[in-house]
DNA sequence: TGTACATCAGTGAACGCGCGTTCACTGATGTAC
DNA sequence: TGTACATCAGTGAACGCGCGTTCACTGATGTAC
């Protein structure tokens, strides 16, 4: 239907855009990126992230990405030509350098494996705190079956976090600095459970806290009773005795 | 359409039907409930529950739990009239007993109240461990902004278990059975974190695990190690040095 | 400098599809007489 | 006992709706000459 038209319009301007192609080897004639467009991309992964963080990433409707950045439902398809690509593109701009965020303290690792743990630790709770959407959305879509985002979190995972935090628990073993007698692989897990959850599930135990009229911890409040756990958890069951 | 043929049905037998009625004061004539059907609802709701756990309430159709249960679409809609009630009978009959079991040791508590919280989170976990469908529910759906578990699960939780997850963490700080220097409301939210994050996320890091052809922890050794690490994160920092 | 126009970012309206739900209907079961 | 039929559990097909996506199109921007 329409098509004929762009056919005819693109026609009528056939001569001229073959003399102009022929004097443009460094620089295309028109116009080039335009000024505000940057905002605009960031605004809506922005508002995508927070959405899928909050209801989840297969109940979230373009629409109401589209809806929630003040734009168009098509725009969203302009920019990333298709839903599956904006959450790779989400994968690729926002979680991939959350999680190097996180790995600093591993690839400058310090002397003593026990500090670079606890400083892993502190890091990471600091990141998650700094970026809200996170531990909301690692909670969600990295349990789900088929997630979309789960496979590739998984795979940063494997590849860099966990077999550098498992070798650097099993140092610290070695050198004494905490107690043997625990699976590293289960200490881990034990860790990344005590810096995740309590921020995945701020707005449960917050709104909890709230309805008892109790005063809410803030985050650096947590960062700290966890810091304090780590110090003593892992301590080394001495010659006192236990319970 | 068809409505002028049920009408026409139903018109035919209305002598004979208000014969029947004239004789039913304790029984009413017709066919009781059936045999089978019991068994095919709780099937129904378990496959329902799985897949919840496993996509998230709001991204699995109800074709596809029909099709899980073997039956069709309109049959959810025959037992439980609609999509929303059928969240509603999951809570009820599911989620509900679960939550009540974890809470048993809480209803009976031992004489030393570091003793009760240690056996609630062992009894917690084995719960978790035997309904693999629920910490994925919970740490799924009850960080949902608006999912329709999260109201009716937190409320379960801060009526029930919290205030006495909490009370019992101050007596034991009360009685020096535990460190006292910690925020019991921190306390308990690690405990939920370290009981509830590694079952939830048990596909993830099993699958971690088998792909860096490491030997996988049983359930039971993450009880084990939980519980360990519940006896020594909490003792009390002694005149022994930290670090 | 002026003017013609290629190219850009962005849009409104419509598309087919799968969703939750509804509907008239069926065969089996059990009751009344 | 036989038979008429009310009531049951369960179904196939269709409903309207909101989804992701596509399409022809527009006005502004910038370039070429």
């Amino acid at each position: 239907m329409g098509k004929e038209q762009a056919k005819t319009r693109r026609t009528r301007s056939v001569v001229k855009a073959a003399k102009a192609a022929k004097s443009v080897p460094p620089r295309k004639p028109g116009r080039p990126s335009a000024a505000g467009n940057i905002d605009l991309r960031e605004r809506v992964l922005d508002t995508a992230i927070a959405l899928f963080a909050e209801r989840g990433i297969a109940a979230t409707p373009l629409r109401a990405i589209a809806q929630g950045a003040r734009v168009t439902p098509a725009l969203l398809h302009y920019y990333f030509r298709s839903r599956d690509r904006l959450v790779e593109t989400l994968l690729a701009e926002r979680v991939a350098p959350f999680v190097a965020t996180s790995a600093t303290p591993l690839l400058k690792p310090l002397p003593s494996p026990r500090a670079t743990l606890r400083l892993f630790l502190e890091t990471h709770m600091r990141n998650l705190a700094a970026h809200p959407w996170m531990p909301r959305l690692m909670a969600r879509e990295v349990l789900s079956e088929g997630g979309s985002l789960r496979e590739q979190m998984q795979m940063q995972f494997s590849a860099v976090l966990s077999p550098k935090i498992l070798m650097l628990i099993a140092a610290a073993q070695r050198a004494g600095e905490i107690r043997r007698d625990l699976d590293p692989m289960l200490i881990g897990l034990s860790l990344i459970s005590l810096a995740v959850f309590p921020f995945a599930a701020a707005p449960v135990w917050r709104g909890v806290m709230k309805h008892a009229q109790l005063p809410t911890p803030s985050d650096e409040d947590l960062i700290r009773h966890t810091l304090a756990l780590f110090d003593s958890a892992l301590e080394k069951p001495d010659a006192k005795s236990k319970r």
